[in-house]
Parts: structure tokens; sequence; C-alpha cells
RNA sequence: GGCCCCGUGGUCAAGCGGUUAAGACAUCGCCCUUUCACGGCGGAGACAUGGGUUCGAUUCCCGUCGGGGUCACCA
């Protein structure tokens, strides 16, 4: 009996890794292009951090004519969710990240390398577990879960280290025969790998973004495949990274500790190990406490949130990318209309620590996002957005010409307005300047300065009997703001009124504001002119009678 | 607790032995021929701490403190 025998005791209908090793050819790319992937567990929505890595992935595949695939990770079927998969591409989609190869739905895929789901490439795991038993690399434990958690309690209470290792690894030194002896009993079994490590000796390793870390080798005998064949993180790793020809595994830092050991599973299979990118996670100040956005407890820890209030995809992006490259900002400064897609992307500046989410800047690069674009994708993506959220802006804006206009206003200048962050604030943003909304509603008229009754109802009437009139120019229409101002006892000019206060009831920016709020019932809003001209004399009019019935 | 990583203004961050220690967001003030927004100008605000090394440390070394990660038949 040798390990020959045990292996073929164990996977007998297993097909030799010279299979898959021919199936899966290496990739025929340029050189330097970085190969990456996202490879989450379905067990849920997209987490911001996912998004964050898979949007670093994309770019740097991009960036050097690479592959970025989508493998999911399902090794775990008790976590596993409802349409899980379709989750995970969908909110990819909705950020125009797309993988060249891997799942496409729950069942769809593309590309050459698959299955990109790995509860289907369970004999692939098999075939290298096998071939790892027979070189004595990996043995079958018998150790019961109960046992397992004997051990580590008697580990507990003596502080001596945890895990499944040296003199506690009471399975890796039976005898063949002893093995197949109990396997052929029916005793069940798990797989472990047989680490060659040593907890007293360091390994040196170069992380992309970490720098240079020392850890102590592994020694732990990790198991590779569980009591249900489907292999652990680890080993599908190993397997999965090899045959698809990753070069760098770009994922959340919580993997960095098991470096060690993912290095040793790769030398040990007689793999090439790929490049390590780990990422500082997003975090989330909790009560003075960072700590990483949570799932569970905070809704902006999924990509979906975003959708749902209407803060622009691209300026998740933007927010994002700032995150991970600083200097990004000033390249978007620099670059207003570029793509970011053009932007390069350098894994080495990423911060080694996580950052701390901030929702208000986040808004601001919304904000910067929006005033860069047409009126028209304004339009676009705010109906967009109104139809899954909002029935009532869907009412406003399907009056498309129009809302063109209204969208229009200071727009395309070369200081465009700032004033919207999200879809969620163009409602409100928009909502006086329709009619059919702003006429029937009980309209609050926050007059300041100008209080008076009689007061209000002479300048509105004064206004449109005299002075308005639809083709004047902006300056002709400004001028006869001011001699309205005037002829009523009103400052033409404010430096004028402030110079002597006791001369005028006021000025004429009181005078304003007695037509703006009469005409959207607000003080603040931007510019008038504009607003009158889109609105037209009818409704001007209207408006100022009901201003006045309202008084 | 062991191991690993990190520590520049409120936040994100440049800087890598000699700098008046950038910039962005937030905040405050002023200006922008009438609001708001935009824009401009300006203000306040930081190298966790103690020891070294050095002519000189925010930058290098060690300790302390603080923060984070990880120690599963979960990923």
């Amino acid at each position: 009996m040798d390990y020959k025998d045990l292996a073929n005791l164990i996977f007998p209908e297993i097909k030799d890794i010279s299979y898959y090793e021919e199936k899966y050819p290496k990739r025929n790319l340029k050189e330097g292009a970085i190969v990456t992937r996202f490879a989450p567990s379905p067990t849920g929505f997209v987490h911001i951090g996912g998004l964050y890595q898979s949007l670093i992935a994309r770019k740097l595949a991009n960036q050097t004519e690479g592959v970025f695939f989508l493998r999911i990770e399902d090794t775990d079927q008790k976590r596993e969710v409802e349409n899980g998969v379709t989750d995970i591409v969908n909110s990819l989609k909705e950020f125009e990240i797309e993988p060249d190869e891997g799942m496409t739905s729950e069942t769809e895929e593309k590309g050459d390398y698959g299955p990109y789901k790995q509860s289907l490439r369970k004999e692939i795991y098999q075939a290298y577990a096998k071939y790892l038993i027979e070189q004595g690399k990996a043995y079958p434990c018998f150790c019961t879960p109960e046992e397992g958690e004997e051990i580590r309690a008697k580990q507990e209470a003596a502080k001596i280290r945890p895990g499944y290792y040296g003199v506690w690894a009471k399975c890796r030194n039976n005898t063949v025969e002893e093995m197949c002896e109990k396997i052929k009993n029916g005793e069940s079994y798990i797989i472990r790998f047989k680490s060659p490590g040593r907890e007293d000796r360091k390994i040196k390793h170069h992380d992309v973004i970490k720098g240079n870390v020392d850890f102590p080798e592994n020694d732990q005998d990790i198991v590779i495949i569980k009591a249900d064949g489907l292999p652990t993180y680890h080993f599908a790793h190993a397997v999965d990274d090899h045959l698809m020809g990753t070069t760098h595994v770009i994922r959340g830092d919580e993997w960095l500790s098991s470096v060690p050991l993912h290095l040793q599973l790769f030398h040990e299979l007689g793999f090439k190990p790929p490049k390590y990118a780990h990422i500082a996670p997003i975090m989330k100040n909790d009560n003075g406490n960072k700590r990483k956005l949570s799932k569970r407890k905070d809704p902006e820890a999924a990509v979906t949130y975003y959708e749902e209030e209407g803060i622009p995809e691209i300026a998740v992006k933007e927010y994002l990318l700032n995150i991970a490259n600083s200097n990004f900002e000033n390249w978007r400064r620099a670059n207003q209309d570029k793509s970011i897609d053009e932007f390069e992307l350098q894994l080495n500046k990423m911060s080694v620590s996580g950052a701390l989410f901030d929702m208000v800047k986040l808004y601001d690069v919304g904000k910067l996002a929006i005033s860069r674009m047409t009126a028209e994708e304004v339009y676009e993506k705010s109906y967009k957005w109104a139809k899954k959220h909002d029935e009532e802006l869907v009412k406003m804006l399907d009056d498309k010409e129009y809302s063109l206009k209204v969208f229009g206003i200071e727009r395309g200048n070369k200081k465009p307005r700032k004033d919207i962050a999200k879809w969620s604030d163009v409602k409100e943003n928009i909502e006086y300047m329709y009619d059919e909304k702003f006429m029937n509603k009980n309209q609050e008229y926050p007059y300041q300065v100008i209080q008076d009754k009689e007061e209000i109802k002479k300048i509105l009437n004064l206004y449109l009997e005299k002075y308005y009139d639809e083709k004047d120019d902006k300056q002709a229409w400004f001028d006869k703001i001011k001699e309205l101002s005037g002829e009523m006892g009103y400052a033409k000019e404010v430096k004028e009124f402030k110079e002597n206060p006791g001369k005028y009831k006021a000025h004429v920016g009181d005078v304003s504001t007695v037509l703006r709020v009469a005409l959207t019932g607000r003080t603040n809003t931007p510019d008038m002119y504009e607003i009158m001209q889109i609105l037209g004399k009818e409704s001007i009019q209207k408006r100022f009678e009901k201003a006045i019935k309202e008084l």
C-alpha cells in the first residue's frame, strides 16, 4: 500500500491533473497583461468594497490589455442566497463594469476557462487533491468536528496557539494502511493539506499594495476538501487562479494573513503564485471607533443603496477612484471631459490603511459630476431614476421638452450650477417650475424685507403692467426691475442703499425678492430671468395673481 | 492573547532626512454690479507619544499608546 493506492481509494473516478493542465492552457496575452478577477460568494447584495475591488480590477485589466473575469465562490452552500449570482451580475452592470469572462446569469457564463462557478468545479479540485495525496502532501483526517473543538479547547486552556498542526495533527501520522482501513470501514473524513511549514521560520512577501510583509510560515494542516466534497476557499483559490491564469489577486486585506498559507499551497501544488494586492477596507466611524462597513448594520454598504438614493453611478465610481488614488482628483480637474477610463490607476499608490467613508464628499463628487452633464443627460438619468422611485417626478418629467428647458437653466456655461448631488434631489429642485404642481399647492410665501401686503400687491401689478416684456434681453429685464424699484422709492443699487439707508424704503434686491417669492414660493432660486423666460408671460401672470390672492 | 498591518488638520490625503508641511471635502469671513448655487480671495485647523541615530527628523530604528485585520469542514 502506498499513497497512490490511498489516492485511488479516496478518488477512484477522478481524472489526472494533466487533463486539466491541457484543457486550460496558458493565456496568450501580451507582456505585462494583468489577468484578475472579482470572486464573490453569492450571499446577498454586492458590498461597496466588492464594487471597489471590481472597479480596480476592471481598470487594471483594461490598462494592460488583460482580462477581468467574474468567478462565483459558492462552496459554502449553507450561506447561499436565492438569485445571488444574478444580483452580482446586475450590480456590476449597473456600474458599467463588465467582466470579460465568467458568469453572466444564474446558469450561463462566457469564457474558455470555466466553469466559473466553483460548485461546478468539484472534480477539478478533487483531481488536485488526489494529486497531493499521491505525493503524500495531503491526507484524510478522521477527526470529527467535536474532536476538533476539544482540541481547540485544550489549546486555549493551555494558552497555546490553536489549530491543527504539529503534535495536534493526530491524523497526519496515520500510516497509509491505517488510513485505508478506516476508509474501508466507512469512517467519515475530510482531506487536509500536510503543511511542510514551521512556525519558527519567517517568510518574506511583497504585496503590491501593502509592500514588504514578514510572516511566520504556515504550519497548519488546513482542510482542503470538506465533508461535502467541496473545497475550502484556500484550496479553491490556488487551483482556480492557477488554472484561470490569474496574474494578480486583488482582494480585501482580511486575506493578508492567509498569504503564507496560499503561497505554500501554490508551491506544493507546483503552481506559480500570482501577485497579491490586498486592498484596505472602506471603514465607517461608529461612535469614535473605526470599523468596516457592515452588510448588516450599514445600508450604505450595499451598492443598491446608491441606486435607491439616486446617487449617480459615475459619482460612486469617481469617489472610489479618489480613495484608490488620491491624484485622481487632480487628474479629474485637469481633464474635465475625459472618461474616467483614461485615468491611469496605480496599484502601488493605493493607501495601506482603510479610509473612512465620507458621504459628504460623495455628494460633492455627485454635484460635480451632474454639473458636467448636459440637460439631456440629467433629464434621462433622473427620469430613469424617477420611474423606479418617484411617480410624482415622473409626471413632471413626462413633459420632456419643458423639462429640458428647466434642466438647462444656467447649465452649459463656464460656471454651471452645482446644486444637484443625487437624483432624489431633483424633485425638490425643480418642482416650482411646473404650473400644475405650483398652482395647485397651498403655497408658502416667505417674503422678507418687504412684508406689507399692499406694497407687495403694488410691486407685482406694476411690474406686470408697466415693466415686464417677454422680449427683453437679460440686461433690459434687469434694468427694468431697477426702474420699477426707483419708481416705488427703493434704491436702484444696493450700494447706494447701504450708503444712505434713510433715503430709501429698501433696495432693488428686496424688490426682486418679492418678485422671486411670488413667482416661485422661495427665496433661493437660480437666475430669475431664465426662470421667467421658461415660464412665459401667461404663467407669470397666473402666479402673481395667486400670490396676491394668498397674501 | 499570538501573529500581521497602520497612525500627517474633522474627513480623504501629498510628502520618503533640511518644505513657510501641498491639495480636496467640510467649516468661517470677504468679494462676485438683486437671492441661492457656481467662482475668486482669505482665515482657522495636523505630523499620536517617549527614547535614540544624525549637524538636522513628519520622514530612519526601538519602546509605549491608539486603531484595524486574522487565528473555522465561512468566504
